[in-house]
DNA sequence: CAGTTCGTTCATTTCATATTGAACGAACTT
DNA sequence: AAGTTCGTTCAATATGAAATGAACGAACTG
């Protein structure tokens, strides 16, 4: 078991979701779906990757809410289709970029509370704090150069 | 303990970082140098962050080598001393580009091996790892233009 | 409207890894 | 050269998050 190598892909997506510190069956999901390429179901998961169905479920849909993954609703079935967006990796940046931001503005909302003797401190911490902001524009910039508006409002909750 | 501003950065960095997948005490000691400004020894983090020697040095040892932290070797001190390095974003988005790059290739290398009849497969996970592959290029650049050869090789080895 | 089949939730268990602290070796000091 | 003072290593432990599976409610089905 876990020799061929598309087992090998999803082990490795799977290491390297978690490399990332999110769940390694998140990872394994994106990709055996990416793998399928069609609409999967949450028992189809459980089966290929031999998991539980709450993990299917908790999984699918945090990919879900990073917008790497979509659900759909096949006319026909009572159970929801899951399917790998055209460009995962796209939203994968997005997420990051927006996770970027929010530690950004965390922090120098913090470095404007330092003391006034710590100027040299608040200064060296707001240089960190801005490339992090800019680096979260590039990375938006960056996304929307490559994929100019395809997706559309992929999640909108988080 | 831990309402100061200062220590309340110090905090949030340690919880960034090990949002990121890694050890939480490596923000910490980041942080903390960071707010310093001025070198420090394993043994003032211990005191400063309440951590033990071995966390110090080997947290410290990883910062050193993803680029963020510089050692120094005061004269007149048998103490090593560490420095936060003047814009730890940029080296940290270097070595997040070099993994990416890494992953990118692994993936690749996996996905060759595919079957023939798994082509459709083979060209989805192909153009997610070139989009890692872009991304990887597109932040060394990113960070080059910001900082254009500024820092001198920060980490050799890894 | 009773009986299924879904997806979700949540308390519990499992598991990974971060952290510790003692032991070690190297490089100084006198 | 004996005695310190460093930094590092590693086995043991602690800690936090991931994964499970049973229970629940909603939406179908006949």
């Amino acid at each position: 078991m876990s020799d061929s190598p598309i087992d090998d892909f999803i082990q490795t997506m799977g290491l390297m979701w978690s490399t990332e510190g999110g769940p390694r069956i998140a990872g394994q999901i994106l990709g055996y779906l990416l793998i399928e390429g069609e609409p999967r179901t949450l028992a189809q998961m459980c089966e290929a990757l031999q998991i539980s169905k709450g993990s299917a479920s908790t999984n699918a849909r945090l990919l879900e809410s990073k917008g790497v993954v979509r659900r759909v609703h096949p006319v026909g079935s009572r159970q929801d289709g899951f399917l790998a967006v055209p460009h995962p990796s796209h939203s994968l940046l997005k997420s990051v970029a927006t996770r970027l931001r929010g530690q950004a503005d965390e922090i120098s909302v913090i470095s404007a509370r330092f003391p006034e003797e710590r100027e040299d401190a608040r200064e060296r911490v707001g240089a960190f704090a801005e490339f992090y902001r800019q680096t979260a524009d590039f990375m938006d910039a960056w996304t929307a150069r490559i994929a100019p508006a395809q997706g559309e409002t992929p999640g909108e909750e988080d």
